[in-house]
DNA sequence: CAGTCAGTTAACAATTAGATAATAATACAA
DNA sequence: TTGTATTATTATCTAATTGTTAACTGACTG
């Protein structure tokens, strides 16, 4: 008998969820690093604060997890620096905190974050409570159909609904609309969609996003890409 | 393949806190710098009174670091005049003592100082209050929507809506006005534009302010703009 | 009445995105 | 495997927008 392995092109590809670990003590670093990987996730590492907001900045990943106490920059600041942007505004953040450390722990939840876990970590608990983590957020936002005014996204299908007539989107240009329409009339900066879309690692020139933009203006046939120059794109009806 | 490295430098990117620090000696200033720009801070030194102020009022810090006993103008007196300018209302100033001479303190935080450092200067010390500092003001200061009477200026989606109706303003417009309707009411000195907006490296002429208040006006269609002569420029409904 | 300062306007320069076509990569079917 | 169709990326060129400067004007001040 002969097995197909079946890729599914057809449905968007599942990429697997990004992490970014900041801890200045390499061997959690690995304990966690080596856990999440296990359970399909692609980790990133950053040993301090400041290269925590960097890479942060660089990949854009769905969730942050950040040690309190870490040198340039403690945890508590990282996150309440980057929630100050819109790009972050979202991102799931975890902080890891030394000992049951109520106050950190409360002063965490009020920066902003989503959930702690206290030192020394379970590689079970963390992953479950990553995992709630992302079941939470997912089951909302991702997989489901965006349905704004009259034009429906639908992923699963693949497939863009205008009125009812179906369009049909290319793998990229239907990834850039459902991210552009994921958060309606926020502005997407170039840098973001291209970690979103492309991956972090891929390096594509300047003009690829307006090629697909452009793509999808024409295939769509309406108007609902806003141009904000010098900053990015919107989704708008 | 020429890749164009996009410079976004609206809130959107994170731009690293500007400290301003004062000291006649300069090993002192030295041990300081080192220490600040090893956690990503970007540091300019000034070695007596009198650069100080003059560098301030160049820069626009986030935060100002005196030493008390300096020649040409002591760190209190710098402080003193620094803070009699609405600029510098909200600028964070941290004393450097020689002793715990308590009486420095004093007068320090009475003059309006939110912090003092005694020396010998402990590099752990100085990092974590200025961190603490800055963690105490950060979180207030997030880029939310600023509403103002009947007009929003709302950066996530890069927009200002008058009375529900959206006016779309260039980057540099949109700049300015946020910048100015973070705090309405309080005069914005050229300078301090210039700096905010522009940065401070770059140099502009004279009218480039004047042009883009003029269009922003213009858009808005509303006088929120007030003109300070010889002083600045307003934010007011 | 000179001097300063901002408002106005138009011209220009620089930046940025749109359009199009050509090429490369990939998927898919025969 | 090969050929074909589709999709993705790049290279140019162009159009448009945005940002800056310069020159002139009027208002206010001492």
């Amino acid at each position: 008998m002969k097995l197909t392995l079946c890729k599914q092109n057809f449905n968007m590809e599942v990429k697997p969820k990004q992490i970014l670990i900041a801890d200045d003590e390499p061997d959690i670093l690995e304990i966690i690093r080596y856990n999440l990987e296990k359970e399909g996730y692609e980790v990133h590492t950053a040993k301090d604060g400041n290269e925590a907001i960097e890479k942060a900045k660089q990949l854009y990943p769905d969730l942050i997890i950040l040690d309190i106490m870490m040198p340039r920059k403690t945890g508590v600041e990282v996150c309440q620096i980057l929630r100050t942007q819109p790009s972050f505004q979202d991102t799931l953040i975890i902080f890891l905190t030394a000992m049951s450390d109520e106050s950190s722990q409360i002063k965490g939840l009020e920066t902003g974050a989503d959930d702690y876990i206290s030192k020394p970590i379970s590689p079970k608990v963390l992953v479950s409570r990553v995992n709630a983590l992302f079941r939470r957020v997912t089951s909302k936002e991702a997989g489901k159909t965006l349905q704004i005014g009259n034009i429906a996204i639908d992923p699963v299908k693949f497939l863009v609904t205008i009125d009812g007539n179906e369009v049909i989107l290319a793998k990229k240009e239907f990834e850039l609309i459902y991210l552009l329409a994921s958060k309606p009339g926020r502005v997407f900066l170039r840098n973001e969609i291209l970690t979103q879309v492309w991956g972090n690692e891929v390096i594509v020139g300047d003009r690829t996003i307006d090629v697909h933009v452009r793509k999808v203006r024409q295939k769509l046939g309406i108007d609902c890409i806003t141009t904000v120059k010098g900053v990015g794109y919107k989704f708008e009806i």
